[in-house]
DNA sequence: TCAATGAATTTAACACTGTTAACTACTATT
DNA sequence: AATAGTAGTTAACAGTGTTAAATTCATTGA
């Protein structure tokens, strides 16, 4: 059974290489110059093969977004278990957030369907991301505990910050300096942090 | 002349039908279900006709959010006008902001190149919205007088959580009613307008 | 060894997109 | 009445997502 094996492989490694390639092409060029046979073209095969592994656009848009919810929330974990204090913990994950923003602004425009990132599948009722909720909900109540409803009111609002100040540092890129807006990020969460207390 | 006047008219006319019928399938169907055809057939003529009041598409999306930041421009001016107190004032904004984002959702979007919408054009550098800026920026510096940097933070910082909470309201408003998340955007512009004295 | 099966892959097509050139129909002027 | 100019159309091009049909090719069975 090792030729299966081996043609399995060899799939995974296909399917990785259309996933690859599409967010290549929306580092280089924008996510509206993505196309099906664009990709197909990258990785030496004709365009219905895409649909092998993709049953759609959509669909393959939506494993992109997945990946990058997954990866955060492994991030989430690895910072659980690194750190113990409830503000550090708070304050890390938001750094990881700006972090994956800027080293993967592909994936991130497509989780939250910005700069011509388009998919329709809803972005929220992901496992991934309720798990990512809950992290932080836990941990805001770790050092406040509070109602649910005020606990989650103080997610929502954090999440909002955090996703504020990303995006108008994409979109302002070009009128000050990432570097400054960083700054900027870092300042306003630990803030935001310290008043929880 | 008033021939002239009068086909000046409906041309006039014909392009404001262009601009309300993209927003109205974009309000109906989302911007991605926005093509040329469709305006053309909705407003009774062919697709080259348009290319007669934009030069392209991405022309008319770049004049929709033009008009968008010209409308809310005024609004600040109304507000700046209306008020007196620089708390009252930037509250207000704040306000007109939120009301603004969910009443022309379609702009808004535009605006900020959200949910399929794509304009290539860059965001920045219209005039209306540098004035936006400077009334915003003048109005939290004549209640805290800060070094120009200081002002600009603030002003960036304001308009991230602005625009994060606004983003996030809209993604979320299926697992959160936008009436809740209304109270929580008074509630922290309120708060960050505070914090400023 | 040859035929047949099955899978892998491609070509061709459909309906759509933005955009432009060529054409038609009509109106106003000389 | 002939001409010029304009308003509007049709037709086309290259590209898009997507699917059905056709093709290629290796593997199996006799």
């Amino acid at each position: 059974m090792e030729v299966l094996e081996r043609k399995q492989r060899t799939r995974e490694q296909t399917r990785q290489g259309i996933v690859f390639t599409a967010k290549d092409i929306a580092r280089r060029e924008g996510w509206q110059a993505v196309s099906i046979r664009k990709i197909a073209d990258a990785i030496d095969y004709s365009a219905p093969i895409v649909y092998e592994y993709f049953d759609s656009k959509d669909i393959l848009l939506h494993e992109i977004r997945a990946e990058g919810f997954r990866f955060l929330r492994e991030e989430y974990n690895r910072i659980m278990k690194l750190y113990r204090d409830p503000e550090k913990r708070l304050y890390e994950i938001s750094l990881i957030q700006w972090k994956f923003a800027f080293e993967q602004p592909e994936t991130y425009q497509v989780m939250y369907n910005l700069n011509g990132a388009f998919c329709q599948v809803s972005i929220c009722g992901t496992l991934d991301m309720e798990e990512m909720a809950n992290l932080v909900r836990e941990t805001i109540f770790s050092f406040i505990p509070k109602s649910k409803e005020s606990i989650q009111k103080l997610y929502f609002e954090w999440w909002s910050i955090s996703h504020g100040i990303i995006t108008m540092s994409m979109i302002l890129k070009d009128q000050q300096p990432i570097e400054q807006s960083e700054i900027i990020y870092r300042d306003t969460l630990r803030r935001f942090i310290r008043n929880l207390r």
